[in-house]
DNA sequence: AGTAAAATCACCCGAAAGTATGAGCTTGAA
DNA sequence: TTCAAGCTCATACTTTCGGGTGATTTTACT
Protein backbone atom coordinates (compact mmCIF):
# COMPACT_ATOMS: atom_id res chain seq x y z
CA UNK A 1 0.00 0.00 0.00
CA UNK A 2 0.98 3.43 -1.07
CA UNK A 3 0.95 4.38 2.84
CA UNK A 4 3.57 6.80 3.34
CA UNK A 5 2.92 9.12 0.13
CA UNK A 6 -0.45 9.05 1.27
CA UNK A 7 -0.40 11.05 4.55
CA UNK A 8 -0.42 14.28 3.89
CA UNK A 9 -3.69 14.35 1.89
CA UNK A 10 -5.61 11.93 4.51
CA UNK A 11 -4.52 13.92 7.31
CA UNK A 12 -4.47 17.31 5.53
CA UNK A 13 -8.20 17.88 7.68
CA UNK A 14 -6.36 17.53 10.90
CA UNK A 15 -3.00 19.44 9.73
CA UNK A 16 -5.28 22.48 8.46
CA UNK A 17 -7.03 22.34 11.90
CA UNK A 18 -3.79 22.55 13.50
CA UNK A 19 -2.88 25.40 11.91
CA UNK A 20 -5.98 27.27 12.59
CA UNK A 21 -5.47 26.55 16.14
CA UNK A 22 -2.00 27.86 16.28
CA UNK A 23 -3.20 30.98 14.30
CA UNK A 24 -5.89 31.97 16.66
CA UNK A 25 -3.47 31.47 19.52
CA UNK A 26 -1.27 33.41 17.82
CA UNK A 27 -4.11 36.30 17.37
CA UNK A 28 -4.58 36.14 20.88
CA UNK A 29 -1.13 36.65 21.92
CA UNK A 30 -1.21 39.38 19.59
CA UNK A 31 -4.65 40.85 20.67
CA UNK A 32 -3.02 40.58 24.05
CA UNK A 33 -0.46 42.84 23.52
CA UNK A 34 -2.45 45.48 21.96
CA UNK A 35 -6.04 46.94 23.86
CA UNK A 36 -7.42 44.21 24.99
CA UNK A 37 -6.27 42.33 27.71
CA UNK A 38 -4.64 45.55 29.40
CA UNK A 39 -7.72 47.06 29.65
CA UNK A 40 -9.96 43.81 30.77
CA UNK A 41 -9.83 41.54 33.45
CA UNK A 42 -8.03 38.25 33.15
CA UNK A 43 -11.75 36.03 34.41
CA UNK A 44 -13.40 37.60 30.61
CA UNK A 45 -10.20 36.86 28.47
CA UNK A 46 -10.28 32.80 29.92
CA UNK A 47 -13.89 32.63 28.82
CA UNK A 48 -13.56 33.95 26.26
CA UNK A 49 -10.74 31.40 25.13
CA UNK A 50 -12.89 28.98 26.60
CA UNK A 51 -15.93 29.62 24.63
CA UNK A 52 -13.87 29.84 21.25
CA UNK A 53 -11.96 26.49 22.07
CA UNK A 54 -14.94 24.98 23.05
CA UNK A 55 -17.05 25.56 19.52
CA UNK A 56 -13.86 24.95 17.94
CA UNK A 57 -13.93 21.69 19.77
CA UNK A 58 -17.45 20.93 18.76
CA UNK A 59 -16.79 22.41 14.99
CA UNK A 60 -13.73 19.95 15.30
CA UNK A 61 -15.64 16.98 16.38
CA UNK A 62 -18.38 17.11 14.23
CA UNK A 63 -15.81 17.46 11.35
CA UNK A 64 -13.38 14.61 12.16
CA UNK A 65 -16.09 12.01 12.75
CA UNK A 66 -15.84 11.28 8.79
CA UNK A 67 -17.95 7.90 9.22
CA UNK A 68 -20.79 9.31 10.32
CA UNK A 69 -23.42 7.23 9.02
CA UNK A 70 -22.92 4.94 6.64
CA UNK A 71 -26.06 4.53 4.05
CA UNK A 72 -28.96 2.63 5.21
CA UNK A 73 -29.33 0.13 1.94
CA UNK A 74 -32.87 -1.35 2.23
CA UNK A 75 -32.34 -3.95 -0.84
CA UNK A 76 -35.60 -4.96 -2.16
CA UNK A 77 -35.00 -7.87 -4.85
CA UNK A 78 -38.06 -9.03 -6.77
CA UNK A 79 -38.03 -12.39 -8.53
CA UNK A 80 -40.98 -12.37 -10.30
CA UNK A 81 -40.29 -16.02 -11.77
CA UNK A 82 -39.39 -18.68 -9.10
CA UNK A 83 -37.60 -21.86 -11.18
CA UNK A 84 -36.11 -23.27 -7.20
CA UNK A 85 -35.65 -26.53 -6.68
CA UNK A 86 -38.81 -28.79 -7.51
CA UNK A 87 -40.02 -30.46 -4.13
CA UNK A 88 -42.54 -32.80 -4.91
CA UNK A 89 -45.94 -32.87 -2.61
CA UNK A 90 -45.63 -36.02 -1.35
CA UNK A 91 -48.82 -35.41 0.87
CA UNK A 92 -50.82 -34.92 -2.26
CA UNK A 93 -49.21 -37.71 -4.05
CA UNK A 94 -49.82 -40.33 -1.19
CA UNK A 95 -53.62 -38.92 -0.83
CA UNK A 96 -54.24 -39.36 -4.62
CA UNK A 97 -52.77 -42.92 -3.74
CA UNK A 98 -50.02 -42.30 -7.64
CA UNK A 99 -47.65 -44.63 -7.85
CA UNK A 100 -43.87 -43.82 -8.70
CA UNK A 101 -44.48 -45.47 -11.95
CA UNK A 102 -47.46 -43.35 -12.18
CA UNK A 103 -45.37 -39.82 -11.13
CA UNK A 104 -42.97 -40.90 -13.75
CA UNK A 105 -45.51 -41.35 -16.77
CA UNK A 106 -47.17 -38.10 -15.19
CA UNK A 107 -43.87 -36.17 -16.09
CA UNK A 108 -43.34 -37.42 -19.43
CA UNK A 109 -46.67 -36.49 -20.20
CA UNK A 110 -46.10 -33.40 -19.10
CA UNK A 111 -43.52 -33.06 -21.82
CA UNK A 112 -45.92 -33.60 -24.56
CA UNK A 113 -44.98 -36.72 -25.41
CA UNK A 114 -47.29 -39.34 -26.93
CA UNK A 115 -48.21 -42.37 -25.36
CA UNK A 116 -45.77 -44.70 -28.09
CA UNK A 117 -43.17 -42.30 -27.19
CA UNK A 118 -43.07 -42.10 -23.46
CA UNK A 119 -43.79 -46.68 -23.83
CA UNK A 120 -40.03 -46.50 -25.74
CA UNK A 121 -38.86 -43.89 -23.44
CA UNK A 122 -39.49 -46.49 -20.65
CA UNK A 123 -38.89 -49.49 -22.27
CA UNK A 124 -42.24 -51.38 -21.89
CA UNK A 125 -45.28 -51.79 -24.59
CA UNK A 126 -47.35 -49.16 -25.46
CA UNK A 127 -50.47 -51.20 -23.66
CA UNK A 128 -48.99 -50.70 -20.40
CA UNK A 129 -48.51 -47.13 -20.97
CA UNK A 130 -52.08 -46.89 -21.90
CA UNK A 131 -52.69 -48.88 -18.46
CA UNK A 132 -50.69 -46.02 -16.42
CA UNK A 133 -52.68 -42.92 -18.20
CA UNK A 134 -55.75 -44.52 -17.60
CA UNK A 135 -55.32 -45.37 -13.86
CA UNK A 136 -53.79 -41.77 -13.62
CA UNK A 137 -56.78 -40.49 -15.22
CA UNK A 138 -59.08 -42.28 -12.82
CA UNK A 139 -56.94 -41.69 -9.99
CA UNK A 140 -56.56 -37.42 -11.10
CA UNK A 141 -60.10 -37.78 -11.18
CA UNK A 142 -60.13 -35.78 -14.84
CA UNK A 143 -60.96 -36.96 -18.29
CA UNK A 144 -57.75 -36.13 -20.94
CA UNK A 145 -53.99 -35.90 -20.44
CA UNK A 146 -54.18 -32.18 -20.86
CA UNK A 147 -56.20 -31.49 -17.57
CA UNK A 148 -54.08 -34.35 -15.99
CA UNK A 149 -51.06 -32.27 -16.51
CA UNK A 150 -52.60 -28.77 -15.50
CA UNK A 151 -53.81 -30.42 -12.36
CA UNK A 152 -50.75 -32.77 -11.81
CA UNK A 153 -48.86 -28.67 -12.13
CA UNK A 154 -51.00 -27.28 -9.86
CA UNK A 155 -50.52 -29.94 -7.23
CA UNK A 156 -46.76 -29.84 -7.02
CA UNK A 157 -46.98 -33.10 -8.35
CA UNK A 158 -44.50 -32.54 -11.18
CA UNK A 159 -42.08 -29.58 -11.79
CA UNK A 160 -43.36 -26.79 -13.35
CA UNK B 1 -47.72 15.74 25.38
CA UNK B 2 -45.94 16.49 28.59
CA UNK B 3 -43.46 18.98 27.16
CA UNK B 4 -43.05 20.79 30.83
CA UNK B 5 -42.77 18.29 33.01
CA UNK B 6 -39.94 16.19 30.80
CA UNK B 7 -37.87 19.44 30.50
CA UNK B 8 -35.48 19.05 32.72
CA UNK B 9 -35.04 15.32 32.09
CA UNK B 10 -34.25 15.69 28.61
CA UNK B 11 -31.97 18.63 28.83
CA UNK B 12 -30.53 16.74 31.85
CA UNK B 13 -26.82 16.21 30.05
CA UNK B 14 -27.00 19.88 28.97
CA UNK B 15 -27.39 20.93 32.37
CA UNK B 16 -24.57 19.03 33.95
CA UNK B 17 -22.08 19.73 30.73
CA UNK B 18 -23.14 23.75 32.13
CA UNK B 19 -22.72 22.83 35.68
CA UNK B 20 -18.62 21.09 34.98
CA UNK B 21 -17.88 24.22 32.75
CA UNK B 22 -18.58 26.57 35.57
CA UNK B 23 -17.05 23.97 38.08
CA UNK B 24 -13.86 24.06 35.86
CA UNK B 25 -13.62 27.82 35.29
CA UNK B 26 -13.86 28.17 39.22
CA UNK B 27 -11.38 25.79 39.84
CA UNK B 28 -9.16 27.71 37.41
CA UNK B 29 -9.67 30.49 38.86
CA UNK B 30 -9.03 29.48 42.49
CA UNK B 31 -5.76 27.96 41.07
CA UNK B 32 -4.82 31.06 39.53
CA UNK B 33 -4.93 32.24 43.07
CA UNK B 34 -2.74 30.38 44.77
CA UNK B 35 0.63 28.64 42.92
CA UNK B 36 0.35 28.25 39.14
CA UNK B 37 -0.60 31.55 37.39
CA UNK B 38 2.06 33.45 39.06
CA UNK B 39 4.75 31.06 38.29
CA UNK B 40 3.71 30.95 34.96
CA UNK B 41 3.54 32.97 31.41
CA UNK B 42 0.15 34.04 30.66
CA UNK B 43 0.83 31.89 27.22
CA UNK B 44 0.88 28.55 29.41
CA UNK B 45 -2.32 29.39 31.01
CA UNK B 46 -4.48 30.48 27.84
CA UNK B 47 -2.35 27.58 25.69
CA UNK B 48 -4.02 25.12 28.95
CA UNK B 49 -7.33 26.60 28.66
CA UNK B 50 -7.36 26.47 25.06
CA UNK B 51 -6.57 22.23 25.12
CA UNK B 52 -8.79 21.83 27.92
CA UNK B 53 -11.51 23.12 26.16
CA UNK B 54 -11.11 21.86 22.79
CA UNK B 55 -11.09 18.38 24.52
CA UNK B 56 -14.34 19.50 26.33
CA UNK B 57 -16.08 20.74 23.16
CA UNK B 58 -14.98 17.42 20.92
CA UNK B 59 -16.27 15.42 24.18
CA UNK B 60 -19.54 17.24 23.73
CA UNK B 61 -19.94 17.12 20.64
CA UNK B 62 -19.53 13.35 20.49
CA UNK B 63 -21.86 12.95 23.68
CA UNK B 64 -24.80 15.09 22.12
CA UNK B 65 -24.62 13.93 18.97
CA UNK B 66 -27.42 11.60 18.54
CA UNK B 67 -26.20 7.93 18.35
CA UNK B 68 -24.63 6.96 15.50
CA UNK B 69 -27.64 5.08 13.17
CA UNK B 70 -26.00 2.25 13.05
CA UNK B 71 -25.43 0.90 9.61
CA UNK B 72 -27.96 -2.22 9.07
CA UNK B 73 -28.02 -3.71 5.44
CA UNK B 74 -31.67 -5.42 5.41
CA UNK B 75 -31.80 -7.58 2.38
CA UNK B 76 -35.40 -8.69 1.97
CA UNK B 77 -36.33 -11.26 -0.97
CA UNK B 78 -39.45 -10.84 -2.21
CA UNK B 79 -41.26 -13.04 -3.85
CA UNK B 80 -43.60 -12.27 -6.65
CA UNK B 81 -44.67 -15.90 -8.38
CA UNK B 82 -48.04 -15.66 -8.89
CA UNK B 83 -48.56 -14.62 -12.32
CA UNK B 84 -48.38 -10.65 -12.63
CA UNK B 85 -50.97 -9.17 -15.63
CA UNK B 86 -49.98 -11.19 -18.44
CA UNK B 87 -48.30 -8.98 -21.64
CA UNK B 88 -48.62 -10.86 -24.99
CA UNK B 89 -45.74 -11.14 -26.37
CA UNK B 90 -46.46 -9.74 -29.79
CA UNK B 91 -43.30 -9.97 -31.84
CA UNK B 92 -43.75 -13.56 -31.33
CA UNK B 93 -46.91 -13.73 -32.37
CA UNK B 94 -46.27 -11.82 -35.47
CA UNK B 95 -43.12 -13.97 -36.33
CA UNK B 96 -45.27 -16.76 -36.24
CA UNK B 97 -47.44 -15.90 -37.79
CA UNK B 98 -50.83 -16.51 -35.66
CA UNK B 99 -54.00 -14.97 -36.17
CA UNK B 100 -56.09 -13.44 -33.63
CA UNK B 101 -58.57 -16.55 -34.10
CA UNK B 102 -55.92 -18.84 -33.46
CA UNK B 103 -54.66 -17.23 -30.33
CA UNK B 104 -58.10 -17.82 -29.18
CA UNK B 105 -58.28 -21.52 -30.03
CA UNK B 106 -54.80 -21.80 -28.25
CA UNK B 107 -56.13 -20.32 -24.93
CA UNK B 108 -58.70 -22.61 -25.00
CA UNK B 109 -56.33 -25.51 -25.72
CA UNK B 110 -54.69 -24.80 -22.94
CA UNK B 111 -57.26 -25.49 -20.67
CA UNK B 112 -57.37 -29.10 -21.55
CA UNK B 113 -60.66 -28.51 -23.14
CA UNK B 114 -61.29 -31.27 -26.36
CA UNK B 115 -61.85 -30.14 -29.88
CA UNK B 116 -65.54 -30.58 -29.77
CA UNK B 117 -66.15 -28.52 -26.53
CA UNK B 118 -63.65 -25.23 -27.89
CA UNK B 119 -66.12 -25.73 -30.66
CA UNK B 120 -69.13 -25.24 -29.07
CA UNK B 121 -67.38 -22.73 -26.63
CA UNK B 122 -67.02 -20.61 -29.90
CA UNK B 123 -70.33 -21.78 -32.10
CA UNK B 124 -68.15 -23.21 -34.61
CA UNK B 125 -68.21 -26.57 -35.85
CA UNK B 126 -66.09 -29.36 -34.82
CA UNK B 127 -64.33 -28.96 -38.94
CA UNK B 128 -63.33 -25.53 -38.20
CA UNK B 129 -61.84 -26.24 -35.04
CA UNK B 130 -59.86 -29.32 -36.40
CA UNK B 131 -58.76 -26.77 -39.21
CA UNK B 132 -57.81 -23.90 -36.55
CA UNK B 133 -55.61 -26.47 -34.84
CA UNK B 134 -53.95 -27.54 -37.39
CA UNK B 135 -52.80 -24.68 -38.62
CA UNK B 136 -51.58 -23.93 -35.01
CA UNK B 137 -49.68 -27.06 -34.92
CA UNK B 138 -47.99 -26.24 -38.59
CA UNK B 139 -47.19 -22.39 -37.32
CA UNK B 140 -45.58 -23.90 -34.14
CA UNK B 141 -43.78 -27.15 -35.71
CA UNK B 142 -44.92 -29.32 -33.16
CA UNK B 143 -46.97 -32.54 -33.53
CA UNK B 144 -49.35 -32.42 -30.55
CA UNK B 145 -51.51 -29.90 -28.55
CA UNK B 146 -49.39 -30.94 -25.02
CA UNK B 147 -46.53 -29.80 -26.81
CA UNK B 148 -48.23 -26.44 -28.37
CA UNK B 149 -49.58 -25.38 -25.44
CA UNK B 150 -46.25 -25.93 -23.63
CA UNK B 151 -44.29 -23.81 -26.25
CA UNK B 152 -46.90 -21.17 -26.51
CA UNK B 153 -46.71 -20.64 -22.58
CA UNK B 154 -42.91 -20.47 -22.58
CA UNK B 155 -43.51 -18.38 -25.66
CA UNK B 156 -45.70 -15.77 -23.57
CA UNK B 157 -48.42 -16.38 -26.00
CA UNK B 158 -50.74 -17.50 -23.92
CA UNK B 159 -51.30 -16.62 -19.79
CA UNK B 160 -49.48 -19.03 -17.82
C1' DA C 1 -44.48 -69.24 2.09
C1' DG C 2 -48.28 -66.39 1.42
C1' DT C 3 -50.20 -62.08 0.19
C1' DA C 4 -51.14 -57.46 -1.48
C1' DA C 5 -49.73 -53.82 -4.23
C1' DA C 6 -47.45 -52.49 -8.23
C1' DA C 7 -46.04 -53.13 -12.81
C1' DT C 8 -46.47 -55.32 -16.98
C1' DC C 9 -48.97 -56.74 -21.28
C1' DA C 10 -52.86 -58.01 -24.42
C1' DC C 11 -57.23 -57.34 -27.04
C1' DC C 12 -61.22 -54.81 -28.34
C1' DC C 13 -63.86 -50.81 -29.32
C1' DG C 14 -65.32 -46.20 -29.68
C1' DA C 15 -64.07 -41.45 -29.27
C1' DA C 16 -61.00 -37.88 -30.10
C1' DA C 17 -57.22 -35.98 -32.42
C1' DG C 18 -54.63 -35.01 -36.35
C1' DT C 19 -53.72 -34.83 -41.74
C1' DA C 20 -54.91 -33.60 -46.31
C1' DT C 21 -57.59 -31.32 -49.60
C1' DG C 22 -60.94 -28.32 -51.32
C1' DA C 23 -64.08 -24.58 -51.11
C1' DG C 24 -67.30 -20.63 -49.77
C1' DC C 25 -67.49 -16.15 -47.42
C1' DT C 26 -65.87 -11.66 -45.53
C1' DT C 27 -62.83 -7.87 -45.12
C1' DG C 28 -59.32 -4.61 -45.80
C1' DA C 29 -55.67 -2.96 -48.68
C1' DA C 30 -53.53 -2.18 -53.16
C1' DT D 1 -61.92 -4.22 -58.88
C1' DT D 2 -58.71 -7.38 -57.65
C1' DC D 3 -56.23 -9.81 -54.37
C1' DA D 4 -54.57 -11.71 -50.10
C1' DA D 5 -55.60 -13.10 -45.62
C1' DG D 6 -58.54 -14.84 -42.30
C1' DC D 7 -62.45 -17.55 -40.93
C1' DT D 8 -65.52 -20.92 -41.88
C1' DC D 9 -67.01 -25.73 -43.14
C1' DA D 10 -66.91 -30.28 -45.37
C1' DT D 11 -65.24 -35.00 -46.57
C1' DA D 12 -62.17 -38.70 -46.11
C1' DC D 13 -58.63 -41.00 -43.93
C1' DT D 14 -55.04 -42.24 -40.32
C1' DT D 15 -53.37 -42.06 -35.84
C1' DT D 16 -53.78 -41.52 -31.09
C1' DC D 17 -56.33 -41.60 -26.98
C1' DG D 18 -59.19 -43.47 -23.48
C1' DG D 19 -62.28 -47.12 -21.36
C1' DG D 20 -62.98 -51.76 -20.14
C1' DT D 21 -61.60 -56.33 -19.04
C1' DG D 22 -58.49 -59.81 -17.92
C1' DA D 23 -54.05 -61.83 -17.11
C1' DT D 24 -49.06 -62.55 -15.72
C1' DT D 25 -44.99 -61.13 -13.42
C1' DT D 26 -42.35 -58.36 -9.85
C1' DT D 27 -41.74 -56.49 -5.62
C1' DA D 28 -42.27 -55.81 -0.83
C1' DC D 29 -43.84 -57.14 3.43
C1' DT D 30 -45.57 -60.24 6.97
Amino acid sequence: MANKTNFFIRNKNSILYGLILALLLFLMKWLELRYVVINHSFEIYAGAIAIIFTALGIWLALKLTKPKTSTIVVEKPVFIQKEDAFVLNKKEVERLGLSNRELEVLTLLAEGLSNQEIAQRLFVSLNTIKTHTSNIFEKLAVKRRMQAVELAKSLQLIPQ
